[in-house]
DNA sequence: CGCGAGCTTGATGCCGATCAATGCATGTGG
DNA sequence: CCACATGCATTGATCGGCATCAAGCTCGCG
C-alpha cells in the first residue's frame, strides 16, 4: 500500500510514502536487525541528521574508518549506565531509547527520548563516566564512536569539530527548553510541547507529522514531563475530549495542531 | 582582620583567611573595577577553575593572546541577549550573573547561576546565535573568548580541545541535574539542594562553606527553582525555625549543612 | 483462557500558587 | 534630616492543580 514492505515497527505506523521521505531513507536502514550490506556513515541514510551532517566526502570517508563497530540493544537493555566508564559516544541508527538519571534516594528522571540520528553519551565526556542510563525502549542499533577517535579526527578536520560542538551545545539549549517546560508550563502545555516535539522530529526523518506511536510509557512520559502518569494519562484523555487528539493506547493521531500549538502559547488561561 | 584589604562585596561577607584560599587569589583579582596591572590567563587566580584548568605552560602562553580583550558589564547590564549573534564565549573573573530563557508567552526561566571562572555563551554555538539572556546580577567583568579562536587553539593543543570538551559535557550533566530537582523534588528539597550548590562553589572559591551572601532575589531563585518567590521565602523562614539556617534578607548563614543534606536525600517524608 | 503490565477513571487531600497586606531597607529630593 | 517612594521580603488566607490512593479496564502473550 504505502510501498514500503518490511518495514519495521518504528516510531510511527503510518510513514509517509517513499517520495516525501529523505533521500536514501529506504526501509532497510531502518531494521534493527544487522544489515545485510556494510554500513558506511557516506552512505548512510542518517546522515543527514547525524554526526556527519554537513562533511565533505573526504572527511565522511575518513569517519568510516572512525565509526567502524555497531552495537545490537534489544528492548529493555542497557546501552550503559551510570558509573561506567566512558570511551564510546553513540549514534543511534535504527530503534528508540531513553536516558534517565537518579538521585541517591532512589528517585529517578527521564532526561531524554532519543530516535535515530541522535547522539547518546556526551554526558560521560565529563568526568571519564557515564552519569545517566541509557536504555532502549525497543530493539535497537547504534553505531559505535570511539571518544578518543573523535577526538583525533576533530584536530584535523574542522568541520568535524565544529559539528560536533554544535551538537553538544545543542543538547545544552534542549535542556534549557526542559527547564522552562518543568520550571514554569502546566501538565497540558508540558504535553503539548513534548507531542509537538516529538512529531517534528519525526517529520525529520520522514515520518507522519500527524499519526505516531508512542514508545515509552505513560510513567516514562510522566518522569520527563515532571508529571505521575495518571495526569498523563488525564491530560490525554481530555485533549482527546476536546478534539486536539485521537488517543488509543500509544496510537495518536494528531487532529489540531495548530490547538495544540494555541495550547503552550496562550499560557495563563 | 582577615588580611583582604579592599575587597569588594562577593557573594560572602566572610572569606577565609588567605591561607585557605587558592594560591594567588588575592583580592585585586576580584575587584570589578579594571585591574592596574595586565591580567592573563597564565598569572589569573582562576587558572584553576577555569577553561586553562591543566594546561601546560606552553599552552597557557598562547591562551594569553586569545584571551586578549575584556569587558565590564554593571549590575542589571545585559552581556548578551537572545537572538543576538554568537561570536565568543565568556569566562566570568568577577562578578555574578544569572542566564535565562523566555517563551514566546513571555514567561523566562532562570538556567543557571555563573560565579567567577564559569563560562557563558555556549548555547550560543548550537547555531551562531545566544538563546538565552545573560544578566550582571552585581557589577562584573568577564574574559572575551573569540570562539573562531578557540577552535583554532583546540586543534592545536589536545588538552585545550579535550578541557573544553569537558566544560560543554558537565553543563550537560549540570542540567541534567537541575531536570532532576524540576521534575521530582518538592520546594524545601529544592532550596536545600540549591544553598548545598551554591556553598560548595563558593568553597571552591575560598569563602566560607557556611556563610554567604545572595545576589540573586528571591524572585530569580524561585525562577531557577521552578517556585513563586513566596513560596521561596516560606522555607526559608521554615529552613530559619528549624534551625538550619540564619536569614537575615540575603545574608545566610548555614547552621546545621547536614541536616540540609539529610533533607534532600531523605526524600519521601 | 487467565495472567500481568500498562492504561484509564474516580475520590480525596495536600503542596504550592495566588491574592493581599504589611514590613523593611535603600535612596532621593525637599 | 525627614518624608516619601521604590524595590524586595515576609506573612497570612484562600484556592486550585496535581499527587495520591484505589478500583476497574484493555490488550498482548504464554
Amino acid at each position: 500500500m504505502h510501498g514500503l514492505p518490511h518495514l519495521e515497527p518504528s516510531m510511527t505506523a503510518t510513514p509517509l510514502p517513499e517520495a516525501a521521505r529523505p533521500a536514501n531513507a529506504h526501509a532497510a536502514g531502518n531494521s534493527p536487525r544487522p544489515s545485510p550490506f556494510k554500513v558506511a556513515c557516506s552512505s548512510c541514510n542518517l546522515r543527514e541528521l547525524c554526526l556527519p551532517v554537513g562533511l565533505p566526502d573526504a572527511e565522511l570517508e575518513r569517519l568510516d574508518n572512525m565509526v567502524a563497530l555497531r552495537r545490537t540493544v534489544s528492548r529493555g537493555g542497557l546501552l550503559f549506565r551510570a558509573g561506567d566508564a566512558f570511551q564510546s559516544i553513540y549514534a543511534v541508527r535504527t530503534g528508540f531509547f531513553k536516558t534517565c538519571v537518579s538521585s541517591e534516594d532512589g528517585r529517578d528522571q527521564v532526561t531524554g527520548f532519543q530516535m535515530a540520528g541522535e547522539l547518546l553519551g556526551l554526558d560521560g565526556i565529563s568526568n571519564d563516566r557515564h552519569s545517566c542510563n541509557a536504555v532502549a525502549l525497543e530493539d535497537s542499533q547504534v553505531c559505535v564512536i570511539p571518544y578518543e577517535r573523535l577526538e583525533e579526527l576533530s584536530r584535523e578536520f574542522n568541520d568535524l569539530q565544529r559539528q560536533f560542538n554544535k551538537i553538544m551545545s545543542r543538547e545544552i539549549v534542549r535542556d534549557h527548553g526542559v527547564m522552562l517546560l518543568l520550571g514554569s508550563m502546566r501538565a497540558e502545555e508540558r504535553l503539548a510541547a513534548f507531542l509537538l516535539n516529538l512529531t517534528q522530529r519525526l517529520q525529520a526523518r520522514g515520518f507522519s507529522p500527524s499519526s505516531l506511536v508512542l514508545r515509552m510509557t505513560r510513567e516514562e512520559i510522566g518522569s520527563y514531563l515532571g508529571l505521575k502518569l495518571e495526569t498523563v494519562s488525564r491530560t490525554f484523555s481530555r485533549f482527546q475530549e476536546e478534539g486536539l487528539l485521537e488517543v488509543r493506547q500509544r496510537q495518536i493521531r494528531i487532529l489540531d495542531q495548530e490547538g495544540l500549538r494555541k495550547l503552550m502559547n496562550g499560557a495563563k488561561c
